[in-house]
DNA sequence: CAGAATCCGTGTAGATACTG
DNA sequence: CAGTATCTACACGGATTCTG
């Protein structure tokens, strides 16, 4: 039974030994953002993950979709034919982690160039080894 | 089909060329989340931010601001006193970003409890050594 | 107080090769 | 196709020390 959204949660990120952390731990990583934001679209196979998901390697996938099936964020549905098919797709709590994540791509795309021109500013001012 | 939004996003952080990612990765970090939160209530000093983020140490939290600052996302303030004094605080890029990653840090926090039960279940599983 | 510098252990990523 | 098994490598996090 979860609680209603009006309970207070009372977990705090904050607090070292909230366990909360090992959560956000899994879920603030780009790997996870990319791999719900294209799950979110439907189920999806190892391949098609992987080639989705532009640069990830084989076992980065699979070690990453491991991590979020034993979260409950992602499911895996294994048919039993020749050759194999496996199909990824989002748990409802998986489908839950989604708006917040597209924000946070979303963010990336859209303030890349904001970000980009702070990092050029920033590298050309000279370093700050003696007092400005 | 792109959505109606104001401004079309030229870049897709599903690209692994794509410089949006580089920024993705920056951001879905869960030491970034945590610093925005605290910092989107206010200037905070370092020690502050320190004793805020419990568990974080000084060499990790002197690396994270640089590289936000660095981007753009977060601003210091240093002022010639004795003992000396630096705030930090949220630009408006930086504050821009804090909803996202505060629906993130509460999902963690909201949804731990599931996410904890589903590890339970997975590990009491045994493992996928044979077909099932 | 606010850090820089240093050392070090570990996790995570990446490449490659192999299997059912 | 959908992984697993290995190995390597480096970035990251963490603890400690030193300084203006």
């Amino acid at each position: 039974m979860s609680p209603p959204t009006t309970s207070t949660p009372a977990w705090n990120v904050l607090v070292a030994t909230c366990p909360s952390r090992t959560s956000l731990a899994e879920i603030a990583n780009k790997w996870t953002a990319m791999i719900v934001v294209v799950l979110s679209e439907g189920p999806h196979r190892f391949t098609q993950l992987r080639d989705a998901v532009d640069g990830i390697s084989g076992k980065v996938l699979s070690d990453t979709l491991k991590r979020l099936e034993r979260d409950g964020i992602v499911s895996r549905a294994a048919y039993d034919e020749m050759p194999p098919r496996v199909e990824y797709s989002l748990t409802p709590l998986g489908q839950s982690l989604h708006e917040p994540l597209r924000s946070l791509s979303r963010w990336a795309e859209a303030h890349i160039e904001q970000v980009l021109e702070h990092r050029d500013a920033y590298d050309a001012r000279p370093p700050r080894t003696t007092l400005g």
